[in-house]
DNA sequence: GTCTATATTAGGATAGAC
DNA sequence: GTCTATCCTAATATAGAC
């Protein structure tokens, strides 16, 4: 994906990157498979050939779109996690961060999870997403971080035991499953938006509550 | 959706039957977009024209899968929250159940959010699906049933209050996340099938605890 | 680097024989 | 009711002028 050498008119800022940030957009709404060339293509503002110049097929122009969104998902989380050290706060704080992440960005978990149920081959992305991350900020791994910090309650008598692995999916379930189900939760609990904004904002309230009650000893 | 009257020849059961299949399992695991007629016809032993005969549309075709798939989803969790009273026996069960339709159908919670992210008017599916099953097993809505056996427990003064809306999507949350987020979980806790499977298993074996426990007063 | 015009293929849909 | 053959549009991709 070796991006074109030479001098860029880019009247309106740098090309290659408008036509990214449209596909990211027609990408994650319509996912990869309902996308369309020329829909990115007027999104960017530009002509379907320019699409191909930079980006060579859909194909790739999609694996630099999942790329650029594995790489984002988790970051503040895993900084958040590196950065504290007492789950009592970095539950909370986690669990706020995702929320308004996700608010802003409704579409996101829904097209990462059928992008990878429909190209498992992608997860190997993510593994180098979290990799990078890794590297970046010089923490170790997440699993290792978040065991740490609850082998510290444990030892207090303050926490049951749990795995890592168990914590985290249970974390990620209460935070994202809402959002990448939205509409079936709408349609089952009976709101319209504004009622699952305020689902949402109570949420935030008494999730990090919830989750910590269900490990007190 | 009329199907066609007359008499079948049905060598080997029934065509409209066997075409439906199919494109069931076609659509759940390439998603609506991504599934090809051509695909369907063949997983169904049928020509392409067939498909066309019965169902008239790839649209009208992929309603069907939808509705069927809808209907069947919520059918088994709704019947233990109508027939028991008291949770500390029905969340088990339920998640008991889930976990185990979840996995024998792994791709189906991920077909779905899609579905729904794509067409939000499919949402109204939902509704009706869950109309008809009320009307079924003569039952009161979801929402009101958990409703009063949140309040039965409350009152006893051995839960702490929950609004029934955030108990359903915490307890939906759990158990189809990760499933719905299989091959994103793999990736990042570092597990090939067989760990998945172990994940699971103890999964089964913690969560109704996890879940109760966080409600006690 | 960006456009217009065009090639090419894929895929949904129909006609008509049996 | 099922097939073969064909149509037709939509969508990806390329050629070539500017």
């Amino acid at each position: 994906m070796a991006k074109p050498s030479g001098e860029r008119h880019a009247r309106d800022g740098d090309t290659e990157q408008r036509i990214l940030d449209a596909a990211h957009r027609v990408f994650i709404r319509r996912g990869t498979a309902g996308a369309r060339m020329q829909e990115i293509a007027d999104e960017a503002g530009v002509n379907k050939a320019l699409l191909h110049y930079y980006f060579r097929t859909k194909s790739r122009l999609a694996t630099a779109v999942f790329q650029r969104t594995a790489s984002t998902l988790f970051a503040r989380v895993l900084e958040v996690f590196a950065g504290g050290s007492d789950l009592d706060e970095t539950v909370p704080r986690v669990m706020q961060i995702y929320m308004d992440q996700l608010s802003r960005t409704p579409y996101v978990p829904g097209y990462i999870l059928s992008e990878l149920n429909q190209h498992p081959e992608r997860a190997q992305q993510f593994v180098e997403a979290l990799h990078d991350f890794r590297r970046k900020i010089g923490a170790t791994d997440l699993l290792t971080i978040v065991q740490q910090q609850i082998q510290a309650r444990v030892s207090a008598g303050t926490m049951r035991p749990i795995t890592a692995d168990q914590f985290i999916v249970n974390l990620a379930s209460l935070c994202i499953f809402p959002f990448a189900a939205r509409p079936m939760l709408m349609s089952i609990l009976g709101i319209d938006d504004a009622g699952f904004a305020r689902f949402i904002k109570k949420r935030r309230a008494t999730l990090p509550q919830f989750f910590l009650h269900a490990l007190r000893p």
